[in-house]
DNA sequence: CGTTAAGATGACAGCGTTGTCAAACGGCGT
DNA sequence: ACGCCGTTTGACAACGCTGTCATCTTAACG
């Protein structure tokens, strides 16, 4: 069992011929090194495979070289494909990626996070909804000056990183799909309403209806909750309300699926009888029969994104540019006639 | 902005009039220090609020204090569950619950784990189906030393801990429970052949069959692969092969949606055409409609346990009692007639 | 060429903890 | 009271890196 030497700075710096802190240097990428220097000191690295122990570090730069999300999101796809982007941002930086989920006291998620603080030190930190629209929560790290970043915020800020899409536009765009199919008895069932995004993307549906000149009267809000069992529920409602509807739009996947299942077990035929669309691309539109045509956001690339501008930001200790809009995409499956 | 004073060993040595490397000990569980030094020490601490600072314990003690969980399955449920698990036990000991997907390369994940392993340290780490009966990668472990934990391994390890339930008894059970419910024309549906649990699953439902004296013939296998697509394409298979068939059982339960999907879209009634029963009680068997019976196993516990085992293993440098079966039980629900 | 200032490099003291080993303590037998 | 030995405590040097500040180069300019 041929036990590694475990590297040291100091072994690259006498095997390159300079002191320890021009290494240092180099895999900082700080200033003031020769390009010469730094390409040899890179060469030596690599040859020997040597990599910067983590802990002496934080331990010498008082920095953590972590990056947390904070969540509280039951939809455990779209938190993969965040910490995914995450990670991958992070390792190309020697940073890491931690994922926490946090839990709310009295509608806000301020001492979740406060105790959580207490325990583990973060150079960044990436919030998602619901708690990226959480001013309690914002003020705390504004307070420690912790680099920070919304993804999909209700109310941008300034002084963050904000990372989104147009939810109303997107709403709009997969309504307009929708009414081109050739509907004009139209639903849509709402997410949570403490979700900025499922408001705007409601927005975006009746701006669709208007412009395209549909009777106000022809379409229908049902309320949701995200889940799939309010799609149950929605499509009971939507039964009793307005059963002429042949076009739905779920604030989400899981509801659409709901929907669908629903519309099966009472002998409706998707997407002859009723189409349906989603939001969100999840595996639950992928894997669904029929397969469900989704408005599609490239999570993993804004968490990718965002955690990039974050480590940008602990490096430069200053913000720069703070805005980054994402385009959506409609992935067209088969839940529409 | 009051800037915490960042406490130190140093400031509880004082406070407490003792040295640091008491301190230190107390901290550490370590043995030789009077009991009443402990408590006082441990009551300043708390007053004080103090917590030692990682990076420099990981400095000093050459221990990472991380636990990794390797897998490579996308049911994000069932890796949550574990995450949140290993998280609870890591956070009692003042340890890092870290999660890692292995990419395979030629069938063997051994290369996606040294290409972590150079790049991170690790004090223990768990591996899940199907890595936990991937033999090269356990020799590997095995040849540095690294404590781990098997969950739901397919061969127990007597060097490693093992954390499983009994596959074969747990198919069996729900497979009598189908039979008791009247059904003697069965199916089952199987995960992917690699992962060993399916094949125990399996035998199980073979058994009951047998011990039931229900003829072979009346029980046939559809070849699935734990997705939901699967279980779309069994449903078909069945309607082919044995339409006859009135109660399923599959390996998992993103199968069993993917089946009573498929039913209810050929106009079945599940469950009064059909009864069918999954398997891992996962978020998918609560949300469907019917909902599912399933058969649950404590994932959050057992990941729970093998990481509390895996760090007094750590603590102990030896590995103590290495088998820990979990019992199942079934969650009855409305797809079953 | 000499001068100067910016740029490149180095020496060295921490960072907060644990490991090692030596010293002090306390209980027991005589 | 003395010596012995196991238990408890302490002093101090690591651990591998970065921050600070001093020193040495270099290139540009007069």
């Amino acid at each position: 069992m041929t036990t590694k030497p475990k590297l040291t700075i100091e072994d690259i710096a006498k095997a390159a011929g300079v002191t320890i802190k021009t290494v240092s240097r180099v895999f900082n990428n700080a200033p003031n090194v020769r390009q010469q220097k730094r390409d040899l000191v890179l060469g030596v690295a690599r040859d020997l495979g040597y990599r910067p122990n983590i802990s002496a570090r934080q331990l010498a730069s008082k920095r953590s070289f972590v990056i947390s999300h904070f969540h509280d999101n039951p939809n455990t796809d779209y938190l993969s494909e965040i910490y995914e982007g995450m990670r991958r941002a992070c390792s190309e930086q020697g940073f890491y990626a931690v994922a926490e989920k946090l839990a709310p006291q009295k509608g806000s998620y301020r001492q979740a996070l406060l105790d959580y603080l207490v325990r583990f030190e973060v150079d960044g930190m990436i919030l998602s909804p619901p708690i990226s629209d959480d001013v309690a929560v914002i003020r705390e790290i504004e307070k420690r000056n912790i680099p920070y970043a919304l993804i999909s915020p209700g109310k941008k800020k300034k002084s963050a990183i904000n990372v989104f899409i147009d939810e109303k536009n997107a709403g709009r765009s997969i309504t307009d799909y929708l009414i081109a199919r050739g509907h004009d008895q139209l639903a849509f069932i709402s997410g949570l309403d403490s979700h900025a995004a499922s408001r705007q993307r409601e927005a975006g549906f009746w701006e669709a209806i208007e412009v395209a000149q549909i009777p106000k009267k022809n379409a229908v809000r049902l309320a949701g909750d995200f889940s799939m069992q309010s799609g149950f529920a929605a499509f009971d409602n939507l039964m009793k309300k307005a059963p002429h509807v042949t076009g739905i739009f779920a604030a989400n996947d899981e509801m659409a699926v709901g929907t669908i299942v629903a519309a099966l077990r009472n002998g409706k035929k998707v997407p002859q009888d009723l189409s349906v669309v989603g939001f969100d691309d999840s595996p639950f539109a992928r894997a669904m029969w029929p397969a469900i045509t989704s408005l599609a956001q490239p999570v993993n690339e804004m968490a990718h994104l965002s955690t990039q501008k974050l480590i940008e930001w602990v490096h430069a200790e200053a913000l720069g540019q703070s805005r980054f809009e994402f385009s959506t995409e409609i992935i067209i499956r088969e839940s529409c006639s």
